[in-house]
DNA sequence: GGGGCTATTGTGGATATCCGCAGCCCGTCT
DNA sequence: AGACGGGCTGCGGATATCCACAATAGCCCC
């Protein structure tokens, strides 16, 4: 679920942030430590990340750090008594989405949450696409993959067959099972299938 | 030409910065004033923006504004005596590429620099070649525009006829003057052309 | 009025693409 | 052994695309 996930190890915090957010209808989730929301998140977690920096144990840096290397794209905002200004730069520049100082204002920090959740929200959208793309990808064979790449590539059928070695009427065997498994019915859709998606 | 152009209206630090970045051979602009440098700067100029943020008149953080209203995409560093973590945070979210403060590192500041300087040499590579594509579509008729996307969207010539209201010939006519004038020899091609330029 | 650009259409032929029908080889799983 | 999937190939026909040659028409500019 779409669900604005805070972590910090003061329970007080924790609470009064939990009320401020469900008072503003968002789902909240509540997490005592960085290694018990990072060993709990997996590729479905969906919503934004309230992360203290100042934890016993690892801080939120170090969270925002491992979630990154795990392939992790959620949102992140740091929340932090005594901000610095470098350490704020650094972990915008490393993609966190925002870096609010305590004592922060109410409304401001709903209004940022409310964009973190949206903008992941897109992002899902967007990834929801190409994850299909990928898994039409994945049902082809190497062959008929291979085929795609220089039908992608704006080869026409007689340079493809010259290229891999085969015949013509392979080519064109291959090129329709890939317009199949790809759900296209012409190169050029293909090729925007592909090209958009990365 | 590539250069880091300093905006600061103390003079002596213009100075001191010019010859640190000098001594790197970092060809170095000096401006007194955000006003001078809003008004000399051109869509040519390249390199990369050092921007001291207190200033008389205007401020670093307004000519940064003026700048990208204007659609300057220089990569612009922010330089502060007492950077507050708000200011530094909103900056970067508008596109701002770094928030340093001073006292500086040297060595620190002078990387931070030569990457904006590559980034916006990357960056005005992909955009000559967009510029190029661009020069290539201003250079068709409106009608070999219409048939051009109907080809990229991958309807056959039969249907644009079709849609266009013309006949098969027609088209073809047209769509030949296009691959001729966007210089591809496929539909494939000029889809991969359109598409990663946006 | 002539020249140039754009848009339009036709004829006809060379290529290319799209497909069904058929058959062969090979490795895997049952 | 037999079934199945993947890869390879040939034949022939329906479509589509690519092009040269040829022509008509409106518009703008010199």
């Amino acid at each position: 679920m779409t669900t604005l996930h805070i972590v910090d190890d003061d329970e007080a915090i924790r609470d009064a942030l939990g009320w401020l957010f469900q008072s503003r209808s968002v789902p909240v989730a509540g997490w005592a430590s960085a290694r018990e929301f990072l060993d709990a998140w997996t590729a479905e977690t969906a919503g934004c990340l309230l992360l203290d920096i100042r934890m016993e144990g690892m801080s939120g840096l170090e969270l925002f750090d491992r979630l990154r290397a795990q392939g992790c794209r959620l949102p992140v905002i740091f929340l932090t008594g005594h901000g610095d200004v470098p350490s704020a730069v650094s972990a915008l520049k490393k993609g966190a989405r925002d870096f609010v100082e305590k004592p922060f204002n109410d409304n401001d920090l709903v209004d940022r949450v409310i964009e973190a959740l949206a903008f992941d929200a897109e992002q899902r959208a967007r990834e929801a696409g190409q994850a299909g793309v990928a898994a039409r990808i994945a049902s082809l064979t190497q062959r008929e993959r291979q085929v795609m790449e220089l039908v992608v590539a704006g080869r026409l059928n007689k340079v493809i067959a010259d290229e891999l070695g085969i015949s013509m009427r392979t080519v064109e065997v291959h090129r329709s099972h890939v317009f199949e498994k790809m759900r296209v019915k012409t190169a050029v859709e293909l090729t925007r299938l592909l090209t958009s998606a990365g």
